[in-house]
DNA sequence: CCTAGCCGACCGATCGTTCGATCGTCTAGG
DNA sequence: CCTAGACGATCGAACGATCGGTCGGCTAGG
């Protein structure tokens, strides 16, 4: 997991090109050059080119699960659940633009073998955001998802904002994730104001999961 | 714009891949056998790889644009007007999802030159969008957008119909765009029912513009 | 004869990857 | 304490393959 200052290197290097040109559009000199090693040395840390890519993104959808994880159990309300979905997926995607675009973009990119890894998790996470969905219909709080269309919604729109946000620009992160999750309950609520989930319950969640950042 | 029955074939071929391989994912040689035709008269009828994606790229939002405008030009409710512009954006990312998707994935692909023309034509399109949740949010019947935060975020959810949305599928277009106009209008209302957009006149600007689909 | 369409052969460049060798560091045996 | 050797890290050079693109010449219809 990157403990390994030359390995880290590698590592952000390969998330930053690879958001910036597309897996394809670099090449391996391209990228060694980026982590100042010799294209020789890279493979000294790397299996392939490809297997650089699926261990990126893998990690990337393990953190963002994991932190789904610890902000929803033992949340009863659909609500304040979905809520927190929304702002971690958010602000994620707000403060880790350049990994979490890769890990939406490259998919495509991997062969069946090593997608399959990738798949599992992606469809583990978005599985938390379904059985949420769902709780809340059934406890008549939000309107029936039967085909998936509401979530699949929601999950583009945030997933969106790493293609657009900058940390620089004038909105803030917190106006941010409760502008959306606002968007999100008000799209699936039956009309009452949405609650705001608990902030500083997600906020201490993202320190944890990604270090230092915001 | 692809009258040359070679031309369209070239041009169909370097659509699929370019969605499913993305641009520097496909080999000319690849895309010259797609076509039918060899690598090297490929070049009687493109400029050069980048020129073809950036033809392919400006002229499907050059179809969005305009389908937009047929659509909206006239009418005065911005309610109506936000409906017919989403319904015409998913349902044209419904059954254009290769072509959207390369316009949506590929702008990084271009040189600053080829790119700018593109861009150029993205953000007249978005301008439009912004002008309507304008007008809604001055007459008092939208919230107000000033960072443009809900407008990206609809468009984005919108846009992301392209990677999931199967016209084989047990979604009917015809709920797809309606479920989607009603989670933008309920984004951007204060609360009352949204009204549904004039489906007719979408459907025949639809089959106008992109020809037999729907 | 001209031209449009088409293509085999080839261009230099770059692709992902491998190999063998050279470093400095650590450790075990005498 | 010295030294032999194993070890991880590094790299220059090169591998065959493929890249985007070009060129000269062939063919067929007007």
């Amino acid at each position: 997991m990157a403990v390994n200052p030359t390995q880290t290197r590698i590592r952000n290097a390969a998330i930053r090109l690879f958001a910036k040109k597309g897996f394809h559009g670099v090449g391996i000199r391209e990228l060694a050059q980026a982590a100042k090693v010799s294209p020789a040395s890279l493979y000294h840390y790397i299996g392939s080119k490809e297997e650089l890519l699926a261990d990126i993104m893998w990690e990337s959808l393990e953190r963002l699960l994991s932190a789904a994880m610890l902000a929803t159990t033992d949340v009863a309300d659909p609500r304040e659940k979905l809520g927190r979905l929304v702002t971690l997926h958010v602000v994620a995607h707000a403060v880790q633009s350049k990994e979490t675009a890769v890990v939406d973009n490259e998919l495509r990119s991997l062969a069946p073998k090593l997608r399959k890894r990738v798949i599992d998790k992606r469809d583990a996470y978005e599985q938390l955001w379904a059985e949420t969905i769902e709780q809340g219909a059934e406890a008549g709080l939000f309107r029936s998802d039967h085909d998936g269309l509401a979530r699949r919604a929601l999950l583009e729109m945030c997933s969106g904002v790493a293609r657009w946000y900058s940390t620089k620009g004038e909105i803030k992160l917190d106006t941010l994730a409760s502008e959306f999750t606002d968007i999100a309950l008000r799209s699936l609520g039956t009309g009452e104001a949405p609650p705001q989930p608990d902030m500083d319950r997600c906020r201490t969640i993202v320190k944890y999961t990604w270090g230092t950042k915001v």
